[in-house]
DNA sequence: AAACCGGGTGTGACCGCTAACAGACAGCGA
DNA sequence: TCGCTGTCTGTTAGCGGTCACACCCGGTTT
């Protein structure tokens, strides 16, 4: 029943000009006398006239659309990095269309990655956080633009990550800084890129200001894990600072050592990383290091642009600082 | 200097056969010799052909992708049924492309429903929680699919949305069960249908129980807000349980309350909504509503393939019924 | 005066697919 | 034997844009 959606030649009859001065008014081409422009103008007004994407894709072999791959997109992180790099992309008159996956396998990853190729996306985003990603991506078609987020540093793909070492290496020294003899670390997922910048930054801080390397706590990113790590932290009495791979550990840390009767941050100090909009109402206020996903969507976007507009590559890596955000969840050791 | 991607006739070429029967064998249409089918996906498998979904939405004038226009992408509701709607998408062969807007106000929703139907999506999904976007959706192109999440119940669209009030009033039974003589509630932003229902629920159970109806404490969705109001709340005596609008908040109001020196459950009762996967964590773990988002976005995308699908249309209202989950932070009133 | 230029516009082909129709060929009842 | 079915396949015409090109025309240049 619905009406045909109108079309260019029928915004071209009814200016009185031909479809392809209508494109040219479209597309703002410059060719184009100023009157006619305002008469072509007049028609799309009139008909409501909506240009169809499907076909413009069609012709010119690409749309304007970015496909994302990314991967438990309710977390903080990868939520907060989604909504950057869709706000980013419409300013540059892009749509974003996201694929998730369960597991970041190859098969996955791949399954996704064809669903956008199918789509002819412009260019794909992978959030590609743990090694598996990595290989799946090498066996790409290589002449679609593609950027990869905290993907594997040692992979000769275009990159955008934020310093995880920097950022660990921040925590850890404010917390030798406040007084501390040495700092634990409750750990991400080992296969993660993120985890093992993070501890690296960690390890880094405690070594070249001498201090003892504790054993590492691993963990995942969960709450849970958080707890479970903190009742062993909470019964050790020599530990007084620990840093969390992010700031979820960080509040199940809080609660355990809470309940084990060992206050923070009198009796340990503790910082986590993300800085979710809730650490600031832990109990204590929670210090923590905050990335800036707005920053990484606009790398991205940036390192994706030129790879879609010309040949030439600009930069292929692109390392976002974070920067630390002090709460009341640090201060000096205890006076034994 | 990238190779034209083969497209249906390279696959006929190699197979020995038309176009046409490459796009029935990839249509799954019936009357195709079975050896016939064999020889087209050998074709198909051999040149790494894949469809193109552009041309395919250019002729049959809909595209297999559905947009969602949502706001807050960040908040831990928002980004879980975006998740949801997305993996639900997937297993029917959809995509979906996201659009946030900043505000939702009738000119930030048409902008970007209007780029969806330049895409030409399938169908649209609104998540409109203010009263504000329920204007915007009037105005709109009425032959696109369009399905509304929690949204305006008072407004004639298809509507899925949590029932906010039965999860409201469960909360506020289970308070007035635990003994308490009445429960206050820290709400949402008014203009959201979402505080309105919780609001409502709220009254409602403590009417039917006979309760006192105390004055209502507003507030945002954030951990600030619930901060700020749980620190009135800690200095009035008689307050013994209370009802918060979203988890974020009771995390506000739990770390005033501790501040203050009263202790949860033993002074005061605190429940939540949303079950955020932290909820467990929280000092005490924190009794709240869980909502469904998979069902709610299951409930969606029925709704907005029917209506795809066919002309006549399904039900036009479906909701979702929240369910409670208890934990530490409810017990008893206090003995006076 | 002929040749040249470049701004403004129209023409036709084509992108890769689906829909509608047409044809070939086998089986089968009349 | 002649239709008449039904299965399988090919042919053709678009869908709504862009691109390459041709055209017209007034103003310079040679």
């Amino acid at each position: 029943m619905a009406v045909r959606d109108p079309a260019m030649t029928d915004v071209a009859r009814l200016a009185g000009v031909s479809h392809q001065t209508v494109s040219r008014v479209l597309n703002g081409h410059p060719n184009v006398r100023e009157q006619t422009r305002l008469r072509v103008q007049a028609a799309i007004a009139e008909l409501g006239y909506r240009p169809n994407r499907a076909a413009r894709a069609l012709v010119t072999g690409r749309s304007q659309v970015i496909g994302v791959v990314a991967q438990n997109t309710t977390l903080y992180g990868p939520a907060s990095l989604l909504a950057a790099l869709e706000q980013t992309a419409a300013e540059s008159g892009f749509a974003v269309s996201v694929g998730s996956v369960r597991d970041l396998d190859h098969r996955s990853i791949s399954a996704v990655v064809e669903r956008h190729l199918a789509h002819r996306v412009a260019g794909i985003v992978v959030i590609a956080p743990v090694e598996s990603a990595g290989e799946a991506l090498e066996r790409l078609p290589k002449d679609v633009p593609l950027v990869t987020v905290d993907g594997d540093p040692h992979r000769p793909m275009p990159l955008v990550t934020v310093d995880q070492a920097a950022g660990a290496r921040a925590a850890t020294q404010h917390l030798l800084d406040a007084g501390h003899r040495t700092v634990w670390h409750v750990s991400g997922p080992s296969d993660w890129f993120d985890s093992a910048g993070r501890i690296e930054g960690w390890r880094a801080a405690l070594t070249s200001a001498g201090a003892e390397i504790p054993p590492l706590v691993p963990a995942d990113w969960s709450a849970a894990a958080g707890y479970r790590c903190g009742q062993m932290l909470a019964r050790m009495p020599d530990v007084t600072a620990v840093f969390t791979a992010n700031d979820h550990l960080a509040l199940g840390v809080l609660r355990a050592l809470h309940e084990h009767g060992r206050r923070v941050p009198d009796d340990i100090s503790v910082v986590g990383f993300d800085d979710v909009p809730e650490a600031a109402y832990f109990i204590p206020p929670l210090t923590t290091v905050r990335p800036d996903f707005g920053a990484v969507a606009r790398a991205s976007l940036e390192m994706l642009l030129t790879q879609i507009e010309s040949v030439s590559g600009g930069a292929l890596r692109r390392t976002i600082a974070p920067t630390l955000v002090a709460r009341r969840s640090v201060g000096p050791p205890p006076r034994p």
